[in-house]
DNA sequence: CCATCCACGTTTTTT
DNA sequence: ACGTGGATGG
């Protein structure tokens, strides 16, 4: 049979696994996502298993769309009804129908980690915990780990009452549940206890998901948490048809919870399970492979397996060491314009690995000056930035005006005259009178001591009035356009007139832009959804496929991922291991992090370089260091350091920074041997533009030279991509044609008309009507 | 009520 | 080095 056909032997083994647990220890490259999306395509055709009960349940969206993208092609029409989503996705939906039965509102709203802080800052003031003493952050991550045990604010109480501290953190922890609570609203970790929550105490809810899920598939399972293992159990415990994917070695989320024990125990919790590994890695090369084994093997405490390819030897991992930061980032940029230019390699196929997000900004600037077209993922989400959240917090507050904290944030944004004193009056008023905060704004003229601001309070709440009631027949988009147009929040950016306010209005410009994607792809479009979709997106979701451009991004974030040509950059004790695992008496803390650099070597295909500098600033601190003992775990024949044995720092001097100190260093022995020259060379890359899309704020208001080119950088990247959108005529289809689109099906193309940056197509489909759309994001294809 | 200045601290990693 | 958040002065 077809499916079966381009599988090795026990990738076949674990597709064809029809009914009981099953685990499948799939080292990295050894394709396992093809081998979920295979067994999916096998039930549906070779055990006619209906499709609607099938869930395939992944951490980041990214993966779900693939695997979604992957089961459509795989198994034909009815692939559309398998439920493939994240963690979190799958338990907003639940909630979403079900939460009234433990007590919250259909439309609640999703605290990210900015409004938790917000509201621990709140919850401390109230209980007059002095956030200096205690920090917010300390109390939420206690909180979570509680969640992630599922330890509610009541058993915290009972159990911890022995340590000193506990004591306060279990108030917290009530008082901050209950706030949530009040604003309707909750944080990530509730997203799942509240699912387990509501199966545990409403058995007919859980039995109706048992009964549709009757088989399970889990992505990643080494990074589950207690919370997810229980939602899991929960649903498996009918049928038990349950298939676990995951590898120990890449066990990379410790600190947010996960428990390595549930995939290394999955065998005692399921007697009965049937345990495959993949050990046959179709990825990477053998010398990069080695270099990973080598690495991992000094971990206690794991399913010992080997992986091995066919592939051939290939070349040494790279190993190259630096000065300092400088050096190493003009390094990379060299070598990648060198490969690029020599025909090796594509942009696109080149990735930079780092430990922390900070380290980003140098490779920004080397690559910048040298004209390499680069994206960054993560760092400073686009949904984290104040413009977004102003204007989103006026969304939350006219579809939830439950949400205290969306109110507060906006109530005098733009600048209303309401201030401090004011805003605590009607919390005060609020808080005894136990309504919400914008339910008190609504009674202002009741509240004593207000005095002439209740004109303003008043302005304010029959601002949200009039948009709320034109909720009904807005698109979202329409509602936001409307709020940033009758706030005046665009005009007071406009009128301040910095490169900083144009940006937040190219953001804003952005998020508007966003929301007409939403209103035209979502199959229902409503406020409460297109709020939803956004809380839960990580930046590594808009990572687009085909882009030709380096990718910057963690080790964590590649999870997943694999690339040509690798980069690992950072290789220094101190700083990869970080410090914290280094001095850290839990052993386990260091096998984490040598799992995040088996995770790190084991996404190069053909090419690994590892990196490291002698000298770093870290928090304005310069440091030294050594190189990281991962590299030391490598054996030598493995390894190639370049051409060493003569010459000196090639880059002495070239960096303007680091004066004294780096010049000290310049009579030392040499390092950086091998590296490459520096050219810049002309702009090649094809871009789409996202730089004018994703623009970032520049902290300070001069232009410096760095920023200027920046802008000059930016401003090519958009010229390109109008560029490109015109030559290539752009578009296959023409008015008049046949075509299909993902959701929407089959259709006639009615107009096409152009607008600002790319073409607005107006289709009649034959099973949703007429809908606009804009031709890069709608991908018609002709028929 | 708002703008400006100063002091402080800073979890590696994210749904 | 950097941003945040608090205090202070207009």
């Amino acid at each position: 049979m077809a499916i079966l056909e381009s599988l090795n032997k026990e990738q076949k083994e674990a597709v064809c696994h029809y009914e009981g647990p099953l685990l499948i220890l799939a080292g990295a490259g050894s394709g396992k996502t093809r081998v979920l999306t295979h067994r999916i395509a096998w039930l549906i055709e070779e055990k006619e298993v209906n499709p609607w009960n099938i869930m395939a349940i992944t951490f980041t969206n990214k993966a779900a769309g693939e695997m979604r993208e992957r089961v459509d092609q795989l198994a034909g029409d009815e692939a559309g009804r398998v439920w493939v989503a994240t963690f979190h996705s799958t338990c907003v939906r639940i909630l979403r129908g079900f939460i009234e039965m433990i007590g919250y509102g259909k439309n609640f709203t999703i605290y990210d980690s900015d409004d938790q802080k917000t509201l621990m800052k709140e919850v401390c003031r109230q209980l007059q915990i002095d956030t200096k003493k205690y920090r917010e952050r300390m109390f939420l991550s206690a909180i979570s780990a509680a969640k992630n045990e599922m330890i509610s604010p009541a058993d915290f109480q009972k159990q911890e009452r022995d340590l000193f501290q506990n004591e306060m953190i279990a108030r917290v922890y009530a008082e901050y549940q209950k706030q949530l609570a009040g604003n309707n609203a909750l944080d990530f970790d509730d997203l799942l206890c509240k699912t387990v929550e509501l199966f545990r105490s409403c058995p007919d809810v859980l039995a109706y998901y048992q009964e549709r899920f009757r088989f399970i598939m889990v992505d990643e399972y080494q990074d589950t948490n207690k919370v997810q293992f229980e939602f899991v159990s929960l649903l498996a415990s009918k049928y038990r048809n349950l298939c676990v994917v995951g590898d120990d070695d890449q066990s990379i989320y410790k600190f947010r919870g996960a428990n390595i024990g549930n995939i290394l125990n999955f065998e005692q919790v399921f007697p009965d399970a049937k345990v495959i590994r993949l050990e046959q890695n179709y990825r990477s090369t053998q010398n990069i492979l080695s270099a990973a084994n080598e690495v991992i093997r000094h971990n206690k405490g794991r399913k010992s397996k080997t992986l091995w390819t066919s592939n051939g030897d290939g070349c040494k991992v790279d190993f190259r060491e630096f000065l300092n930061a400088q050096e190493e980032a003009e390094y990379v940029s060299g070598a990648v314009s060198q490969m690029v230019r020599q025909g090796d390699c594509r942009y696109g196929d080149c990735a930079v690995l780092y430990r922390t997000n900070a380290q980003s900004r140098l490779f920004e600037e080397k690559f910048l000056t040298a004209n390499i077209p680069y994206r960054i993922i993560g760092g400073v989400n686009f949904y984290a930035r104040r413009e977004i959240k102003d204007l989103l917090a006026y969304l939350k507050t006219v579809d939830n005006g439950m949400d205290d904290l969306a109110v507060r944030r906006i109530i005098n944004v733009p600048k209303r005259g309401i201030g401090a004193a004011t805003i605590a009056k009607v919390q005060d008023y609020a808080l005894s009178h136990a309504m919400s905060f914008y339910d008190a704004l609504r009674a202002a003229k009741e509240i004593p001591g207000i005095g002439r601001s209740v004109s303003k309070l008043n302005s304010f709440v029959t601002l949200i009035q009039t948009l709320r009631s034109k909720q009904e027949f807005y698109s979202v988009k329409e509602l936001l356009e409307d709020i940033a147009e009758q706030t005046g929040y665009i005009k007071e950016l406009e009128e301040e007139g910095t490169e900083e306010a144009k940006e937040r209005i190219e953001n804003i410009n952005e998020l508007i832009s966003r929301t007409s994607v939403y209103d035209e792809t979502a199959e229902e479009p409503s406020l409460s959804g297109f709020l939803e979709e956004i809380a839960l997106v990580a930046d590594i979701d808009s990572a687009r496929e085909g882009e030709d451009r380096v990718l910057l991004m963690t080790l964590h974030s590649a999870k997943g991922l694999e690339f040509p040509q690798v980069f690992m950059v950072g290789m220094e004790d101190g700083l990869f291991p970080g410090y914290s695992s280094v001095v850290s008496d839990d052993p386990t803390d260091l096998e984490e992090e040598r799992r995040l650099c088996y995770v790190g070597i084991t996404r190069a295909m053909k090419h690994l370089t590892m990196t490291g500098a002698r000298m770093r600033m870290i928090r304005g601190e310069t440091q030294i260091h050594m190189i990281s003992r991962f590299v030391q775990d490598i054996p030598e024949e493995l390894l190639s350091r370049g051409d060493s044995g003569e010459g000196g720092p090639l880059y002495r001097g070239s960096t303007g920074k680091g004066g004294a100190k780096e010049r000290a260093w310049g009579g030392e022995r040499a390092y950086g041997n091998g590296a490459l020259p520096h050219e810049g060379h002309a702009y090649g890359g094809q871009m789409s533009g996202d730089d004018a899309l994703f623009p970032r704020r520049s902290p300070d208001h001069q232009t410096s030279a760095y920023q200027q080119k920046r802008e000059a950088f930016r401003a090519r990247a958009y010229n390109t991509q109008q560029f490109e959108v015109k030559k290539s005529d752009g578009l296959s289809y023409k008015e008049g044609d046949t075509v299909r689109h993902v959701k929407f099906g089959v259709g006639i193309v009615q107009k096409i008309t152009e607008g600002g940056r790319d073409y607005e197509v107006t289709v009649e489909f034959e099973r949703f009507g007429v809908k606009k759309m804009f031709a890069a994001f709608a991908k018609l294809q002709k028929l």
